[in-house]
DNA sequence: CTGACTGCAAACCCTTTGCATCATC
DNA sequence: GATGATGCAAAGGGTTTGCAGTCAG
């Protein structure tokens, strides 16, 4: 009583994620090409279920364990990047936009909508290198990233409590 | 078959928790007070549990989920915040180290030992605020306050890790 | 006294794990 | 073929919720 999902082949492509893959020994397979590749062409932070449902709508067949034991694979090997932004589930996105054009965000409080902006000034620039690496001498520690996120009310949910309470003074 | 915990009497005290309790129309109770006090009373980040847990030690009868529920209105009142360091689970800490002496922190991947420090050079301070300021306007956004991060291997788990592996090179 | 608050236990939700089966190498 | 990877279902761990009893105002 197991086979009701016929499991599928995988499909030849992905160059880069073969690199990690093999380097460690490990096999290619569809499920990862998938995750993979959903995350490469999304662009935002993806849930673990949300990317379950995009895989789902073509390969019903993949699991959501899967889905979620990738993502800890992509993560190790530097592929994607976990997020908590404070909803209670992990979000993730391609490490690419990390390393290349890397980013900060803009949290809303109340929807989590995610704004993530990368057009640093040059000060900025330096002041997060200057300051991991004082940082980094002083502690002892091995800083391998940084986040920086702006909490805050976006502009709909602003609108939203106007509405429900005209004298606003909380 | 409820009442072999005895509910215990508040003791007078926190005023500045009252303010903000006796404002919204809520009752000041001694579970209130204990989780306020030992947050207050802490120097690092607690979790849920570990509030539970020192709070047990003098009064048994707090309910872990009654700290829970506590959290989630000091949060809101803006008497403690929440953080999330990828651990699974929320640490709460103080809001006044958050806004007379504000922190960033930094974290171990490995054993989420957290660093929280607040010597900010001048122009690390005057960047955040300018680069809030500008965010606000361009998002429209209402900005409340800044998480800061710098991931990475803590002292102890990089001296580990060399005895594990003599050739490293990961 | 009344309704807010609590403790308890059960429910929830996200994530991980065990196991038999399947497919990559 | 051998063994790593998968799908499923069940377990785990943190957090929330329903409910009846309790206490602050």
């Amino acid at each position: 009583m197991s086979n009701s999902r016929p499991r599928q082949r995988m499909k030849p492509c992905c160059m880069e994620l073969e690199g990690g893959i093999r380097n460690r020994g490990l096999r290619m397979t569809l499920p990862r090409q998938l995750v993979a590749q959903v995350l490469e062409s999304a662009d935002g932070y993806l849930s673990a279920e949300d990317i379950y449902s995009i895989i789902r709508e073509e390969y019903p067949a993949i699991g959501l364990a899967t889905v979620y034991r990738t993502l800890v694979l992509l993560d190790e090997m530097g592929i994607v990047n976990r997020y908590n932004f404070g909803e209670g589930r992990a979000r993730y996105i391609a490490a690419e936009d990390q390393t290349a054009e890397h980013h900060h965000q803009l949290i809303c409080e109340r929807c989590y909508k995610v704004i993530k902006y990368s057009d640093f000034s040059e000060d900025e620039r330096e002041l997060y290198k200057k300051v991991e690496s004082v940082l980094s001498e002083k502690h002892g520690f091995e800083i391998k990233r940084h986040i920086v996120q702006f909490h805050g009310i976006c502009p709909d949910c602003r609108k939203e409590s106007q509405n429900e309470s005209s004298n606003s003074d909380v």
